[in-house]
DNA sequence: AGATTAACATGACATTTGTCATAATATATG
DNA sequence: CATATATTATGACAAATGTCATGTTAATCT
């Protein structure tokens, strides 16, 4: 298995190149400091895996992954990032990138080799829940569980469109007072201040 | 490393345990055949990681992952599917499951038992490519085509969450006043008519 | 220096909004 | 039938909001 490892940091990447050596299986075949390096190795080489820091000067790694994927598509790259509340995530997984842990689990850094060699993807830690799908995780709102009837629930919608209370009124064929009562006994039941906070949560929490 | 496996299939269990435990680092410490099994069995063991397939009969596997993460936040649950083309990788994801890997894939299994014991997420073959984030083009909202400055979209931001004027004045140390004349050119700008539409604005359009 | 502009503030005002007490009507339930 | 209960409505009131004209200060430009 060989592995090609870029990092900006030369003592990380001793460290990497270490860690790494350290398995039988594993063959460090090349060594780079920056996304261009990355890249002309990648080339030169055609490694089984390139590991390489996301954050380097001349060239980030998101930048020579992209790169290096549109000419072979087939790369398994394994970017190390440092926090975990990274927002690269997304631009990542686009790319195609394979894998995307953090720099500080070294114990996990080998198995993750290991999986992306067999063509699996790898996130490390809380990655995963970053992905904005899962985060607006449809969250399962149960109109029940707020004691909500169906005629507040439509005065919901019409507050998350940003409908005044004359145009909810009109649209429902009831007076405004009504609707005012409605959305009264609303925010008290959902425990909001205003219609302001009731758009923000129909349109964070019930949609 | 102490790991359970669950699969439906006896001879597959039986493969899957022999593999396993040609690793010097795993032990096999328990066997089931359906969800039930699963849970039972991880209550009782409460093991390193969960191997379990995904298509069982009596519960399935996503629905014993759920039952073992709602009580048990941390556990590390691998599922095992046979085709890539698998439609439960979001719903996956969204339980808080750290795996999802192809049943096939023997060499890659250990692997990814070792990723997900370090507290990686692993993701088999083309699996990741199935998350749908990564169709959905983000708005990108260009505030100089409204001609928006830094401290207005301060404030848009904050109407989005539903602050009173009041509330965002004492954070940007400015008065009650001068909040509402910038929330009143905001709107114009916007063609907006109150703060509500400003919030359903800022979340449908801005973020 | 004089003029201009940006950033922030005030006060007055009309409107909208949210709360509350109360009540009319219809429907259901005993 | 009598009594709840749900639905809709009113009016009065306070508070928040949006608009507008105007003012202050400090920085910038000519």
């Amino acid at each position: 298995m060989r592995v090609i490892i870029v990092d900006d940091d030369q003592i990380v990447a001793m460290s990497l190149k270490t860690i790494l050596e350290a398995d039988s299986e594993i063959e460090v075949c090349g060594c780079g400091n920056d996304g261009e390096d990355a890249v002309s190795l990648y080339k030169e080489i055609i490694p089984d895996v390139l590991l390489m820091d996301i954050q380097m000067k001349k060239m980030s790694g998101l930048d020579a992954a992209k790169e290096i994927i549109s000419e072979y598509p087939d790369a398994r790259i394994l970017l190390l990032t440092t926090f975990s509340d990274d927002e690269y995530i997304v631009n990542a997984l686009e790319i195609g990138v394979k894998g995307y842990i953090l720099k500080q689990d070294f114990d996990g850094i080998v198995p993750a080799i290991k999986a992306v060699y067999r063509g699996q993807s790898v996130f490390g830690g809380e990655i995963v829940s970053k992905i904005p799908v899962l985060k607006q995780s449809k969250s399962e709102f149960d109109a029940a569980s707020y004691d909500l009837c169906e005629k507040e629930l439509d005065i919901i919608a019409q507050v998350g469109l940003g409908k005044s209370n004359k145009e909810i009124a009109d649209s429902l064929f009831l007076s405004e007072g009504t609707v005012r009562n409605y959305i009264s006994v609303i925010l008290e039941k959902l425990s909001l201040r205003d219609r302001t906070q009731l758009a923000v949560f129909y349109l964070t929490k019930m949609c």
